[in-house]
Parts: structure tokens; sequence; C-alpha cells
DNA sequence: ATTACTAAATTCCGAGTAA
DNA sequence: TTTACTCGGAATTTAGTAA
């Protein structure tokens, strides 16, 4: 018969309950009011978690006593590694630049909404200017780069006509100085190696910005 | 109609395609075929994420695109917050403190077999002395002692008489310079605030230990 | 009190397929 | 190519219970 794929919430359960290493005394009952489902189904998932060799379980009329196995804590650990890979801020770079692009001037369409610039001076901290700049950037850098920040929402909204969606806005300075945001629509065919930046001043008169000029954003 | 439970595991896949917060263009059958499952499997789940709020969701004959929203971000880093609770070394401790017990002399039973004993100095580094020393301490504390060590799995084994089961071994240092270990049976019905120490040498005897004598352990 | 079996209800999966 | 529907079979859940 062929091992069923365990269930891995109830690891990491087990894995929180045991402190990784510890032997714990617990009961099916009690587990299932916990982490939830029936009492059955726990029964039936630590067997499983068993025979896949993550857990030592002996079960008894008196109850089970339940560690991990070395392999039980190593898949906790990967699991755990693996996210720590993109969460921790070793990855994450400080600083991104970007060329400055001429874009086809839709951005400001959107920015211009009534609805839209009272979210950004609520949420952002400034009313920004009435256009927005066009950067290309490394994608696999942009990832990094934001993965440093802390993101804003802005939520989208209807109008009579036509819907706007929301918005990821990501706090950046220009350059180091000049307060400004990365804004991402939520939904957004663009191509992802073009970024749109919006600012309280007019940035391309300010640094005399000309197509391929060079723009650096830090963290703000 | 009642919206299922969404797979938390896609939306891990997902967060890892979007670096958190980007934008990716995808199909059904590129995510079935990295992630798992059947085309439809990935449709429906993906359906479903949108549906609890977790993913922006635009599909269409020409493929999907995807980006996590708010509540979607807020999940994973809510997953990742709680693992790292226990993982990361901010709730360990790197010192624990023993009292002294005279055991029932079993545990020189058990580590006097010379399967035992062989594993012990193949992994551990030492042939421990013919006896184990028991200690009284805080389950709590030694939990948070025991996630700041390596641990060492020794394999159980059968005797034409008997069976005896792995054992788990953290390296210590008893009173900060003597070599040790503490075993840790996976199958016990120990008590589990009483811990056994093997060493190299007579620990009893050479720090005179009596009833209630303090024994401090480090982390090796 | 337990664990865990059986069986029925429910849910999930994926081949086939329309758009 | 896509997405996503239908639907039959597989898998899962859980109430009832035995031990």
């Amino acid at each position: 018969m062929i091992t069923k794929k365990p269930d891995f919430f109830l690891l990491l359960f087990l894995a929180k309950k045991t402190r990784l290493f510890n032997n714990v005394e617990l009961s099916t009952c009690k587990i299932a009011l916990e982490f939830g489902g029936s009492q059955q189904t726990v029964s039936r998932k630590l067997r499983r978690l068993k025979e896949a060799g993550f857990v030592n379980l002996v079960s008894s009329p008196r109850g089970c006593e339940i560690s991990l196995t070395k392999k039980g804590i190593a898949r906790v650990k990967e699991h755990f590694l693996e996210l720590q890979g993109f969460f921790s801020g070793a990855k994450s770079i400080k600083s991104l630049e970007g060329t400055f692009s001429f874009g086809i001037g839709e951005g400001k369409y959107y920015i211009a909404q009534k609805q839209y610039l009272e979210k950004f001076s609520a949420l952002l901290g400034f009313k920004p200017y009435l256009g927005t700049l066009n950067l290309i950037v490394d994608t696999e850098k942009l990832s990094r780069f934001l993965l440093g920040t802390e993101p804003v929402f802005i939520e989208g909204f209807e109008t009579g006509e036509r819907s706007f969606g929301s918005i990821k806005a990501f706090h950046v300075k220009i350059f180091g100085k000049t307060k400004g945001a990365i804004i991402i629509p939520e939904r957004t065919k663009h191509e992802k190696n073009v970024i749109e930046i919006i600012s309280p001043v007019y940035l391309r008169r300010k640094y005399r910005l000309k197509a391929g000029s060079k723009i650096k954003l830090g963290i703000a």
C-alpha cells in the first residue's frame, strides 16, 4: 500500500508542541480541538506522519507519546529556511538604479484622478506632481529592492464611467534626498521592467533628466 | 455559497514567484507542472485564493496575471513570523542549570549496550563512562536550551531479545569544561523534567556530587 | 477516559471538452 | 495555445462505536 501524503500543517503544529526536540504527551481529542478537525481525522493523520517517518508515535488507550524524528525536524527546518530565504534581508538591496525613459504619458491620467490624489496625500504624505517618471529597471534587482521597503496599499475605486484598480506604493528617496514613491498597479499587463515614480516635485526638471539618464533610488 | 478553504501551499508558491510584491504572468499549466496537480486543479485553487482575497487574479485565454493582495502578503508573513518565533535564537538560552538526583540506575543498563556504545563513540566523539547522571531541570528552560544546540541522532537497533529505540543526543559542556551529552530516548514515558547526561568521565566523583548539587550545562 | 475501525456523507481531483 | 466547465471516480472527513 502506498503511503498517503502526510499533513504538513499537523507536522508544524507538533513541531511547536514539541519545541522541535522534546517529547510530548497528547491525546487525539486535544489535538483535534486545538488543531482543527475531528478526533478520528487527527488519529489518521498522526498515523500517516508516523508512516512517512516524520514523527515517533506511541499510541495507547492512555493517549499518545509524540516526538519529531530527524526527518520530521529536517522537513520543518527546510520549510523555515526556504521562507527565510526571501524574507530575511540577506537578499534584499538598499538601492536601485533606473534609466529614465519617456513614457506614453498614461500614468498621468491615472494619478490625476481625484480619488487617487486624495489617497496619495493621506497614505504617502505628499501631494504628487501631476505626472509620473518612467524608469527602466532590472526586474531581479527591483524585486530585491522592494523586499526591503514597506508597501502602502491604495485601494481602487469606481467612478460612474469605469473602475480604477488598487495600487501598491513603495516609499523611496530619489538620489538620497527627494521624497517619492514607486507605484505599481495590482492589475497590470505592464512590462515589469518599467516602473513609475511619483513625487511632490517635478523630477524631470529638477534633475534635468534626458532619455537614458540614470536615477538612483534609495529606501525612504 | 460558502468559500472553501484556499490552498496555503499554492499561496506560498505564488509568494515565491511574485517575490511577495511583484506581479507575474503565469499559466495554470505552468503552475501545475511546477507546483503539482493538474491544470484544472490549479485553476480551481487560484480562483479560491482570489475568492478568499489572498491574490489579485486576472484570467484570460492568454494566461493569468497574478499578484498577492495585502491580505495575502500578511498571511504569508504571519506564517513566517510564527515559525521564526521558535527557530530564531531569540528565545533560546545558552546555559541550563540542573539538580543532581540519584536515578534508579536504569540508564546505565541501556548505554552499556555495545551497539549504543559504538555509536556514541562514532557520533559523539567519546566513549562514555558506564553510567548516567540524572538531572532535574526546568522543562521550559530545557526546551529553550535544546533549541540552541545541534542534535545528534542515534539510531535504535534490535538484539535477539528486545529492541532498543533511537536516542537524540545534544552535546554539552559540564561546568563549562567537561565534555558530555544530554541523551533523550525518542520513545519515552519518562518524566520530562529529568534528563540523563553521559560523559567520558565519572562526573559524580569528579565534581563530588551529592543529592541536590547544582550542575551547570553550557552549549558545546 | 483513550485509540481507531467502519461506513456514509462530503469534498477533491482530473480527463474530456467548450469557448 | 489559453481558462474553466462537467462529471465520474478517488480521497477525505466524521459520526457511531468497539475495544
